[in-house]
DNA sequence: GCCAATATATTGCCACGCGATAGGTGGGGG
DNA sequence: CCCCCACCTATCGCGTGGCAATATATTGGC
């Protein structure tokens, strides 16, 4: 089963909502995944093909950092958030309030439209 | 000068930012531009390249339909939603917003992590 | 020992925003 | 009157990135 927004929809805030977990402490790519899932309630079901890809786009440009580790039992591959990348966090942030801000106020008249009359 | 939105942000919401202007009221490809722009407050810019490919995606897909118009001085293509679009348009509007409570909920925790001291 | 869940990775495909470029029309100033 | 410029639509090639498919290894339970 795949992502149920539409992948188009997910290109905008991936980096953005990866990061902000992040920012709640470091984890694993798989754990990530799960942690997505569950804070998204079920809505963002993350591909492998996605993630992986996502992760290391994100530590080549510093924004996260890795670390092999095997104490917890198994052995994974443990992902930081970087003085860079919680940086990136809020300007990110900041741009998607604009955003939402910008696309609602677009959408306010189509709203207001009666979709059930009084 | 391109958009000041990334291109990855836009790609989630431009079907729905087009859809929504045509919901009110027909328009022609260039005027749609502009709408855009003065509704966003300058902050959605787009291109040329962008615009008609997009409108022929929506034509193609009957969300909206198309007519030469030369009555109201120079030719132009007008569009106009159809019935579908105006479905299309609705669900599209009930993701988005299922889409922003999903992202707002991940940010909740950053945004109470002090960015600025009590 | 086998199987399912866990865990990371890569490849090819495809959609689409964008820059560049092109072509055509109409009106106002020189 | 003609030229320039704003207007208006269109297309091509590029790069990005989510996704399905696939590969590979590890661990725990039965």
């Amino acid at each position: 089963m795949s992502n149920r927004f539409g992948p188009d929809l997910l290109r905008g805030s991936l980096d953005l909502m990866v990061l902000s977990v992040l920012a709640g402490g470091s984890t694993y790519g798989y754990d990530l995944q799960q942690k997505l899932l569950a804070a998204s309630n079920e809505l963002v079901q993350l591909q492998a093909g996605t993630l992986y890809p996502l992760l290391h786009r994100l530590e080549a440009d510093k924004l996260i950092r890795s670390r092999w580790e095997a104490s917890t039992g198994r052995k994974r591959k443990w992902y930081e958030i970087t003085a860079a990348g919680k940086q990136r966090l809020s300007t990110q942030t900041a741009e998607w309030d604009r955003y939402v801000a910008c696309i609602e106020s677009m959408l306010a008249p189509i709203r207001s439209a009666a979709p059930h009359p009084v």
